[in-house]
Formats: structure tokens, C-alpha cells, sequence
RNA sequence: GGGCGAAUAGCUCAGUUGGGAGAGCAUCGGCCUUACAAGCCGAGGGUCACAGGUUCGAACCCUGUUCCGCCCACCA
């Protein structure tokens, strides 16, 4: 693939707007996100944590698929057959209350219309906004196989959902029951453990008299929801609680208001020390109580409906509202004398995690999956290290939540998602569930059968990602490939939710992992580590950012601050920074272009090639270093690293060093000398694009596509590999050696507030043979450099009073200043550096003073130790010679 | 209550086998030096939270403390 367009050369300023959707559809246009089957080739798999389909692309899709596309690209340039799914959720749920709330505002509901007109009300929803986080997706670069783009409801994950679900009923590992569920009235379902959460909120704490049904005493009872009072069967206490010892077995109460007599239990499951020691129980809405009620056969008294309103076992207060109930409750007793007490009290309370209502513990008929002999393989995978997690912090967390887990809540009483393929007979009872929708129930025959009206939790049908949207359960070519995959990169939020339960279904239904290594990232959080919420204000909207310095800005920014097992604080000042960083790699690239330009037929240096000049030599040992570096950060998900690395090789090296200093030679008219600066030139600058172009596809793509020769797509180009031949660790000292000699320079020139054009005269004092001759020959170089008109290189020599001095290495640079200089100034500085040359000294011979550290420390530390304190000496005589200088001159 | 993580420059953060404290932004000074003022050349700035311990040597390992954040379980 060439192309197709003659080269233009790169615009002045950077245009990142125009050019990243240009490349956009460029990439799309020749499929080259496709994913590639070729035989030999090893395999590399992503499936995208498939969004809301009715989402809008936030900052924490940006992160993880930002990750994802920089892994993808990698491996694709690494020459793996690359496959990246992507693909939506239905997100039952919430995509059911984003119709819902339509539906209201128009003054109706999803009763009224009816399952089947409010079904089709939600596809259509789907059809005209499940584009748009696909879209936003698209306009960030990632490099999905987008054809292949699966939906949780589609054909065939709907097959997969339903095979898996009879699979599993077949073999006794799904079954129905009655359990005390989360319930959400708002929702009017039930919900998971982990879909709720627990806010802390101010309520109270309600003290009450309950008395002995005899009239001999009463019993006083802590509670913060006095309304399930009117469904209380019994009254628990301690079995050793002295306070209560007194009272018979068979002791009785009075329950108050209802005037329902309840038996006295005993159980250890009270605590003594909190309250009174006594507890009233519910089991119909308390999950502890609901326990200790099966554990004492207590009756289950159910007092308000699905949708949280008082029902008939509520006696006079049935058709309130449950809060609206209690308030009434509390007044009613204490009206009569049986609220003792009422105390503030702050504590946790459980909310529906999709529209924080508050949750009620209530008993109900579900669907549940049996995850224990699930759950013990996916812990095995792990634990064998089939499964690998990063960063290994959560290995621990993982473990504990698996050993304490419970059976899965599978069923939600809505009607967007999978519905339950079962089907219960009217006649006999029986469920009946097969492959195919029955016409008649299995166990007696009977006509008279309809299917459950309850849908599938949308994690069941997410479980299957890894291998439904693969093409499970045919089995493809795809499947044979791509499972398992190779790594699962999300937020931690969702371990459990989804990884977990990924990794059960794989196991039991492919017979293997369904992904190598899992990767988790921080969240994103604003920059004082806030979370983001639209209440809050402090969203960062990655559409703002993309449209203000681009998809690639924000891309690098996500990157560099994907450092693992920490918050990510997202300071969108940093984006702005980054977005410098691409402009300059921008500038950089037309003074490259512009150079090569210049010579017809210019290649780049091959890899087995060395140049002759230390500057170049440098160069490629430092990119080595880089490609070495980046790679390495790469395969360990060290993202940050890969990002810091090239941003400082580009910025640092290759900008502020590189190219100013072949900046003659590229001008040179020796035909040898520039070409082999542009031959160079051209493989650093090819490379240094294909190390970022994971991180930043666009701009790399479009600067790729300006340099001479037959250009073909970056994003399929090789990845570069470290080449041997340019390792040089003499380059890097001596060039080292030169850039810090010419730092000193330029100090000295700044510090004598010197015009930066002035030409000054400067004298080397170099004791040392060999970087004597070194610097003498760059002697042209280091002129050119700080501006030099005059340059004389000694083995030693005086140094004028009214000369500045500095000292790098043991090499002195001296540049004459009559008159220029602020001896007062300097002697204050002077004297810092004295007494911090002193207190380094006086630690680094203690070390060397000391026998120990000469006997234990390794003979390189201890050398290297030595060395230090003779550089110290020497600085530091140096040191007090400039300060006497200082002092004759002022 | 249990667990996890963090504490490093004014701010946001790197620092992966313990061996001379770094980056970006911000600040200060000087520059339109023809790739780049979205830039260049310099400068200043840190008792690595605190207290002990291990070690020849600790930002890093151990113990404790303080403060912050998160997760799990929840005390009715």
C-alpha cells in the first residue's frame, strides 16, 4: 500500500484537527485495522470492554482503550496477527432507565405501552444513538477490527447467552429459589451484591420498648429502620448475655402497634456490645435476619410491595410510601410511649448503583448461579499462573473475594436484555428449558406453558465476550486463533463485575483461560484526586480535550500518567504540555524533511552501517537505548515508561543536541559529510516515529508520509529493534565529555548576563591527554556551539582573576571577562558550593575511613567511592581557588 | 472491623534487584540564534510525612505513628 497522493511537504504550524481525521479515513478506506490471519504468525488478542451502547465516550474509556490501541499497534508492528474486538453492551439496566425517563417525560411508562412496544421502543433508541460512542471511539484512532463489531443482543451472542444458560441448567449449576435479594423499588429489581453500594448518610437511631407479652417487663431495641418493626417474627438475643438470662425460653412479646405476639430466640450471631444486646429480626428484610430466621424457622412476614409501598401485612399503614411509613411509625410510637430514645446515627446505606435509590433487603423468587465449583477453577488458573494479573497488588484482593463469594444473582425483573429461557407450566409447576422454545412442558406434557418474565443480569451475557463475539459456540477459525486472548485491559472497578466471571465461563466452557494476563488500571480522577462527576463540575470531557489539542495530545497524556497502582490524577494542563511536545516533534520533522529534500535518491542508514562521526555514532547508541527502553516498558505495561522515554530522547537528544549539532554538516559542502549526516538523520528520525507511532498514530503517520522515498503505512511498518552494530559506549561518554564542556560554557556566558549573539574568547584547561585531544577535535564543534570566536585548548594554565570559571569533570573552562563579572555574586555562590563540596566530602570519607564499608561493599561501589572523593578534592580546591580570585577582584 | 495503596520541588508525578535525588508545569534571568516564541539558553527550589530498627550504606527493606484515599464486610 502506497500512496496515492504525491508528497506535500509538512505545513508550518501543526494541524492536528485536519490531519488526524485525514488519516482517520485514510486507515479506514484500506482496512488497515483488519485483523490479520496469516499462517506462522502468533497470535495477539484483545476484546474491548464493550461500552454502554447508548454511552457517550468518557475519560475512562479514553484511558483504557488509549492502552489498548497502544498495545495493539505495537504487537501489529511487532508482525502478530492482530485482532482488537470491539463491540457494545446493552447494559440492561441503565439503558432501560434512559428509555424509562423518556418515556415519563412524555407523560407515560413501559406498563402502558407493554413489553413488546417498549422493546422496540429501546431498539430504536439503540439504532439511533449506539453509533455514537462507536464514533467517538473511531475519532480517537483506535485500531479495532471495526467490521467485526459484536452487540451483546445480537444473533449470535443472544445463541451463545442461550446455550450457555441451558448448559448450565443441565447441569444443575443454575436453578431457581426463594432468597433475600437487593432490591431496588426504583428499578423494581433485584440486584447483584457488587451493584450495590454503600453510602454513609446521617439517619437515626431509634430506641424502642418492647414489652413481655406476661406485662412482667420489657426489652429495649436498637434500630435505624423502625417501619420493619411491623414485619418482626421474633426477638434475638445472646445466649449468654447475662442481661437476659432471666428470661424463660418460651418468653413472648408484644409486638408494639400491631399488638402480634413474637417469640424470644437466642443466637450467637448478637452482638452484646452494641446497643442494648437485643435485636429485633426481620426476615423478610434483613439479610442477617433472614439467616438467623431459616436458622430458627421464623415466619417471613413481607410488609411493603416491589415497588417499596406499604402492603396489607402493614395493617393501618399499608399504601404509604416506605419512608413516608416510617416517619409515621416513629410518630405513632412515640405517641404511645414505646420510642425510648432517638439519637443521631451516621451509617452506611445501600443504594442501587445505577440510580442510588435506596436498596431493600426483600425476598423474592430468582435465578441464581451455583459459582463455587466455578469460581475454584478460575482461582486454579491463577494460582497456576495461567492467568497472570497486573500490577500483582491485586492478586490478594482477587483470592479473597473469590473465597468468600456467593451464589450469583443471575435474573433482573426488567425487560430489556436476554429473557430467561424458561419456561414454567401452570399446570404441573415444572420449568422447563431447552435449546429450542418449547411448546410444551417437559415434565407433564402440558400446553399450558409461558416463558419467565425476568431478563438475564447484562454481566451473564459480558462473561461470554471473550469467546461469543469470536463466534462461539461454532467453531470458527477466529476461535481457533484468537482464544484465548492475550490480555484484558480495564479498571479495577470491574474485576468482579466482569473479569472474574470471564474467566469462570471461560474455563468451564472453552476448557481454557480466556485471556494470559489481565491488566488493571487506575481510575481517572481530576487533579486533586477528586472523583469526576458532572455535580462536582470537574469533568474532563475527552471530546473537549480532543477538540482542543487533539486525539494524539490526549493520547500521549493518558500514557505518561498510566503509571501502575496509582490514581490517575489528569491535570489538563498536562494535555497542553504534551500537545507542545507534539508540535515540536512537528517542527522537527519539517527540518528533517527539509534536509532530506535536499539529496535525490537519500536513504536511510542501514542497520548494519556505522558512521565515521562521534555525533552520529552517539545518536544511535542513544536510540538503541530508546528502542531498548520503550519495548521492554511495552511488554511489562509500563506505559509511562514508553512515553517518558521517547518524549525524552526526542526533546532532549535529539532536538536539543542532535540536530543543532549536525545543523553544519547538514549544510556542508562535502558531499560526504551531509549525506552522512542525512543518512543518519533519516534512520533516527524513521525509528523515533515508529517508537512513538503506537502512542501518537496520527502525527506519526502524517510526518511518515513526508519523507522521501516509497511510503507505505507506518502502522504497518516494522517495530525497530535494537541494533548491535550501533551500541557505542564510548560515544556516550566521550560525547558526554563535549556536551557537558559546552553547558559549562554557556553557564558562564549567562551568568556574565553575556548578549547570547557576542562571540566570546575561551581557554580549556585539560590535564587529561586523551580528552584533551577530544575536545581538540571538536574543537569546531564546541566553537560553533556557544559561540566562540576564539578557543584555546591547554593542558593547564593561570586563570585570571577577572575571568569566569567553571569546572566539569577535571576538565577547567575559562572565558575572559574584564569587568563583566559579579565578584560578590559569585564569591555567595562559591561559597554554597564550598560547603556543599564539604559535606559530600566529609560523608564520602567517612564511607572510605571505614572498615566496614571497604571490606562489605562491593570493589566497584568502593572504588567508584574513591574516585567520587578525589573528584571532590579536586573540585573543591578548584573551589576556594576561584574564590580567592573572587576576593583580589572585589 | 479486615485489607490495599499513597505520603518525594510551589503543583501533578517518575524513581523495579538498597550504592551520587529526577521530569513536566509553575517561578526567576537572558534571547525572534532562518525546524520550532506551542520555541531557545541558563538559574533557583526538596531533612524523600514522622520516630525507631536492619545495613558499611536506606526515598527504597522492617516496626510503629500521623494524615489521606480506596476496596471488602457490616454493628441492628
Amino acid at each position: 500500500m502506497t500512496q496515492d497522493t504525491p508528497a506535500a511537504s509538512l505545513g508550518k504550524t501543526y494541524e492536528f484537527k485536519e490531519l488526524e481525521e485525514r488519516w482517520l479515513a485514510r486507515w479506514h478506506e484500506d482496512n488497515c485495522f483488519a485483523a490479520r490471519m496469516d499462517e506462522g504468525r502468533p497470535a495477539y488478542t484483545i476484546v474491548i470492554p464493550p461500552p454502554n451502547v447508548t454511552g457517550v465516550l468518557h475519560i475512562g474509556h479514553a484511558l483504557d482503550d488509549t492502552l489498548q490501541d497502544i498495545l495493539i499497534r505495537y504487537h501489529r508492528m511487532l508482525g502478530h496477527n492482530t485482532l482488537w474486538m470491539p463491540g457494545t453492551d446493552h447494559a440492561g439496566i441503565s439503558t432501560q432507565n434512559v428509555v424509562e425517563r423518556q418515556l415519563a417525560k412524555e407523560g407515560t411508562d413501559r406498563h402502558q405501552l407493554g413489553r413488546k412496544a417498549f422493546l422496540d421502543r429501546v431498539w430504536q433508541w439503540r439504532e439511533e444513538k449506539g453509533g455514537t460512542i462507536i464514533r467517538q471511539l473511531k475519532r480517537m484512532g483506535f485500531s479495532c477490527d471495526w467490521n467485526r463489531e459484536r452487540f451483546t443482543m445480537d444473533e449470535g451472542l443472544s445463541r451463545a447467552v442461550r446455550e450457555v444458560f441451558v448448559c448450565l441448567y443441565k447441569e444443575g449449576l443454575i436453578y431457581k429459589g426463594s432468597y433475600i435479594v437487593n432490591w431496588c423499588p426504583r428499578c423494581h429489581t433485584a440486584l447483584a451484591d457488587d451493584e450495590v453500594d454503600h453510602d454513609d448518610q446521617d439517619g437515626a437511631l431509634y430506641h424502642l420498648r418492647y414489652p413481655l407479652a406476661d406485662g412482667s417487663g420489657e426489652v429495649i431495641i436498637a434500630t435505624t429502620r423502625p417501619e420493619t418493626m411491623l414485619g418482626d417474627t421474633a426477638v434475638a438475643v445472646h445466649p449468654e448475655d447475662e442481661r437476659y438470662s432471666h428470661l424463660p425460653a418460651d418468653t413472648a412479646f408484644l409486638l408494639p402497634l400491631t399488638g402480634r405476639t413474637i417469640p424470644l430466640i437466642r443466637d450467637t450471631y448478637v452482638e452484646r456490645d452494641f446497643g442494648t444486646g437485643a435485636l429485633k429480626v426481620t426476615p423478610a428484610h434483613d439479610r442477617n435476619d433472614y439467616e438467623l430466621g431459616l436458622r430458627h424457622k421464623l415466619d417471613q412476614v413481607q410488609i411493603f410491595d416491589d415497588q417499596g409501598v406499604m402492603n396489607e401485612n402493614a395493617g393501618a399503614y399499608q399504601g404509604l410510601d416506605r419512608f413516608e411509613c416510617r416517619k409515621r411509625i416513629v410518630e405513632d410510637l412515640k405517641a404511645q410511649g414505646f420510642l425510648v430514645k432517638e439519637e443521631s446515627y451516621r451509617h452506611a446505606v445501600g443504594c442501587c448503583y445505577r440510580c442510588k435509590t435506596v436498596i431493600e433487603p426483600y425476598v423474592s423468587e430468582q435465578w441464581f448461579v451455583s459459582v463455587r465449583p466455578l469460581a475454584d477453577k478460575a482461582v486454579e488458573a491463577v494460582k497456576s499462573g495461567r492467568i497472570k494479573i497486573y500490577p500483582d497488588t491485586w492478586y490478594r484482593t482477587f483470592y479473597s473475594w473469590m473465597d468468600n463469594i456467593r451464589d450469583w444473582c443471575i435474573s433482573r425483573q426488567i425487560w430489556w436484555g436476554h429473557r430467561i429461557p424458561a419456561w414454567i407450566c401452570a399446570d404441573c409447576g415444572g420449568i422447563t428449558v431447552e435449546m429450542a422454545d418449547p411448546t410444551a412442558c417437559t415434565h407433564c406434557g402440558s400446553k399450558n406453558i409461558t416463558q419467565e418474565e425476568d431478563v438475564l443480569d447484562t454481566w451473564f451475557s459480558s462473561a461470554l465476550w471473550p469467546f461469543s463475539t469470536l463466534g462461539w459456540p461454532e467453531q470458527t477459525k477466529e476461535l481457533a486463533m484468537f482464544y484465548p486472548t492475550s490480555v484484558l485491559v480495564t479498571g479495577f472497578d470491574i474485576l468482579f463485575f466482569w473479569v472474574a466471571r470471564m474467566m469462570m465461563m471461560g474455563l468451564h466452557f472453552m476448557g481454557d483461560v480466556p485471556f494470559r494476563d489481565v491488566y488493571l488500571h487506575a481510575l481517572v480522577r481530576d487533579k486533586h484526586g477528586k472523583k469526576m462527576s458532572k455535580s462536582t463540575g470537574n469533568v474532563i470531557d475527552p471530546l473537549d480535550m480532543i477538540a482542543q489539542y487533539g486525539a494524539d495530545a490526549l493520547r500521549f497524556t493518558l500514557a505518561a500518567f498510566a503509571a501502575q497502582g496509582r490514581e490517575i490524577r489528569l491535570d489538563t494542563d498536562r494535555i497542553e504540555g504534551y500537545g507542545r511536545f507534539l508540535n515540536k516533534l512537528w517542527n522537527a520533522a519539517r527540518f528533517v524533511e527539509m534536509h532530506l529534500s535536499k539529496e535525490a535518491g537519500i536513504k536511510p542508514l542501514a542497520s548494519g552501517e556505522k558512521p565515521g562521526k562521534l555525533v552520529h555514532r552517539w545518536m544511535l547508541h542513544r536510540l538503541n537505548a530508546t528502542v531498548r527502553e520503550t519495548r521492554k516498558a511495552l511488554d511489562g505495561y509500563n506505559f509511562n515508561e514508553a512515553a517518558s522515554s521517547c518524549y525524552q530522547f526526542v526533546w532532549h537528544y535529539f532536538c536539543d543536541w542532535y540536530l543543532e549539532w549536525i545543523k553544519k554538516d547538514l549544510f556542508s559542502q562535502d558531499a560526504g559529510v551531509a549525506h552522512e549526516a542525512r543518512a543518519t538523520l533519516f534512520a533516527v528520525f524513521e525509528s523515533t516515529l515508529k517508537l512513538l507511532h503506537p502512542i501518537i498514530p496520527f502525527v506519526t503517520e502524517e510526518i511518515w508520509s513526508k519523507l522521501p522515498g516509497e511510503r507505505g503505512y507506518l502502522m504497518l511498518t516494522p517495530f525497530p529493534e535494537a541494533a548491535p552494530a550501533w551500541d557505542d559506549e564510548a560515544a556516550d561518554r566521550e560525547m558526554t565529555l563535549l556536551m557537558e564542556v559546552i553547558s559549562g560554557l554557556r553557564t558562564i556566558r549567562t551568568t556574565a548576563d553575556l548578549h547570547p549573539g557576542a562571540q566570546i574568547k575561551a581557554e580549556i584547561l585539560c590535564p587529561n591527554g586523551e580528552k584533551r585531544a577530544l575536545l581538540e577535535r571538536y574543537r569546531a564543534e564546541i566553537m560553533n556551539l556557544v559561540k566562540a570566536e576564539d578557543l584555546n585548548i591547554a593542558a593547564s594554565g593561570t586563570v585570571p582573576n577577572d575571568a569566569g570559571h567553571a569546572l566539569v569533570q577535571d576538565v577547567e573552562l575559562v572565558v575572559p571577562l574584564s569587568g563583566l563579572i559579579d565578584a560578590v555574586g559569585e564569591l555567595e555562590k562559591l561559597t554554597r558550593e564550598e560547603g556543599k563540596l564539604l559535606k559530600e566530602l566529609e560523608r564520602v570519607q567517612g564511607k572510605l575511613n571505614n572498615p566496614q564499608f571497604t571490606g562489605k561493599a562491593p570493589e566497584a561501589v568502593v572504588s567508584k567511592e574513591r574516585e567520587k572523593a578525589a573528584d571532590l578534592e579536586a573540585r573543591l580546591a578548584k573551589t576556594r581557588e576561584s574564590m580567592a580570585r573572587m576576593r583580589a577582584l572585589g
